[in-house]
RNA sequence: GGAUAGGUGGCAGAGAAGUGAUGCGUGAGACUGCAGAUCUCAUUUACUUGGGUCCAAAUCCCAACCUAUCCUCCA
């Protein structure tokens, strides 16, 4: 399998560290807003990954971070009069539930920031001990001159970031690049107890202190939106190689495009951002995950209406598809496929640094395919072409759910029945009354000359 | 200014030297009482620009231009 590693900026072949297993982080939120666009184009690209790499034989246990405290929370909590863990629960529950809606639901643990103090603290500890770290009177710095590869993972040259450094005004540290392990608080702010006097995290330490907590020193993928790159992951890195002494945090970096609207990146800090129950508003989950995974994962995506749209018409067709398969009862058809292969070969296409938007175009193909021979399909072959969309679905989740079907299929059966007498009598203007309550109930139905086929959408 | 990724048809988006991917959209036709789905054909002087290499360049080389992201809030 080929991945993408930020890491040196290539293509490599992945070897897990432990053989068959996989241990994969993902930075997750600060929960302080709504869930947008951007966070689902990130959490989709990467559930799909583990769930197909589950799908191949691995056992994956995904980790995401909530940061459930920081300025922002603590600022909106003073705007809203309320504590910040009223606006963390809130939120967390929230991207929870979202995520769930989104059927992003391959995360084996949310682990929230100040469950960690006290390994946030031991990790501080020992950068303390062993130089790395320093104290000043309104916090604890991470020495990053100390670390002589930061600035790798992103190529920056710290020259360049020192002149370009802004945000330094309030802060009490020897260095503009160094970056705060724990913030000493002020009035009214939460906190916690530590040998460094009261306060709170740095945003780089949950995520070391968790992933070390699971993981170790080393893991296998570490996964991000690409704004994260620097300093975040930068700093992650920094963190978790001094306290170790080991060459690698993460051995391969995965990091997803940004949403841009109006070729502009979309942000919270831009105010552009789109929320996702705004999109599920008019839109299903199917459609927003096919618009992010029909793209590759490194690049770029425009933001659009048209975008939707069109993902709605590429998903309708694929589950149109597939529920005519199922409807499928012909004993005999000339037409065959050999599923194994073709699973076979829609695992090379993922293999080949997840590559979403090849699989789709040779889905559409197949589709194509079939579609041409529709008349020359045996049930066993509908069966096998089943099999071949059920074992893409398990990852990318793009065939609607069925979850309300309704048991009287016998009364609608009927109903088509009496339905087709109708029509055969020419009575159109009551069949077309029928055929609209039915719609009406989300049963869609089809004429296909003399047999009338029905399936539920929701 | 530095770093990174890019610039392909109405849109999305593959390809990495020689047959104009694929899907959507649009137009026409087939099927149909209609609708839907599906099929067929068309949309075809598509590859940012200027040079170069080559029998042959969207693809390789050089230069320029343009776009987005990052350079201590961010998925």
């Amino acid at each position: 399998m080929i991945i993408h590693n930020t890491l040196g900026q290539q293509d490599e072949e992945f070897k897990p560290i432990n053989s068959g297993r996989i241990n994969i982080f993902v930075c997750g939120p600060t929960v302080y807003d709504d869930f947008h666009i951007g966070h689902a184009r990130t959490y989709i690209f990467f559930d799909v990954i583990a769930k197909f790499l589950r799908n191949t034989g691995y056992s994956v246990f995904y980790l995401q971070n909530i940061t459930d405290i920081d300025d922002k929370i603590i600022n909106r909590a003073k705007d809203e009069n309320k504590k910040y863990y009223e606006i963390s629960d809130y939120y967390f529950n929230e991207y929870v539930n979202t995520m769930d809606k989104l059927k992003i639901n391959s995360i084996n643990y949310y682990a929230r920031a100040t469950l960690y103090i006290k390994e946030i603290r031991a990790q501080i500890k020992v950068m303390i001990d062993k130089g790395y770290a320093y104290e000043t009177s309104d916090g604890v710095y991470f020495s990053v001159k100390k670390f002589k590869d930061y600035g790798r993972l992103s190529n920056q040259n710290l020259n360049g970031i020192i002149k370009n450094s802004r945000g330094t005004i309030n802060e009490n540290k020897k260095e503009p690049e160094d970056f705060v392990l724990w913030k000493k608080t002020k009035p009214g702010e939460p906190y916690w107890e530590s040998p460094w006097g009261k306060g709170r995290p740095g945003w780089h330490i949950e995520d070391t202190a968790i992933t070390e907590t699971y993981f170790g020193p080393e893991y296998d993928i570490h996964g991000g939106g690409s704004d994260l790159i620097f300093p975040h992951h930068e700093a992650e890195i920094a963190q978790m190689r001094s306290i170790s002494g080991k060459k690698y945090l993460a051995r391969y970096w995965v990091h997803t495009g940004m949403i841009n609207i109006n070729n502009e990146k979309m942000s919270k800090s831009l105010k552009n951002f789109i929320k996702v129950n705004d999109i599920l508003r008019d839109y299903k989950p199917e459609h927003l995950r096919f618009a992010m995974i029909n793209a590759n994962y490194n690049t770029s995506i425009e933001f659009s209406d048209e975008l939707l749209n069109n993902s709605r018409d590429n998903v309708d067709k694929i589950n149109n598809f597939y529920n005519k398969m199922e409807k499928i009862e012909n004993i005999t058809g000339n037409y065959n496929v050999n599923e194994n292969e073709m699973i076979k070969k829609i695992n090379e296409t993922m293999e080949n640094n997840f590559d979403t938007r090849s699989l789709i175009r040779d889905l559409f193909e197949f589709i194509s395919s079939v579609n041409k021979n529709m008349d020359n399909i045996s049930m066993e072959t509908a069966k096998k072409i089943i099999k071949v969309m059920n074992y893409i679905n398990n990852f990318l989740c793009i065939l609607y759910d069925k979850s309300n079907e309704y048991n009287n299929e016998k009364l609608i059966d009927t109903m088509i029945e009496i339905r087709t007498n109708m029509r055969n009598n020419k009575m159109y203007e009551i069949s077309d009354y029928i055929r609209k309550k039915l719609e009406e109930n989300s049963i869609y139905i089809e004429d296909n000359g003399t047999k009338t086929e029905w399936w539920i959408k929701d």
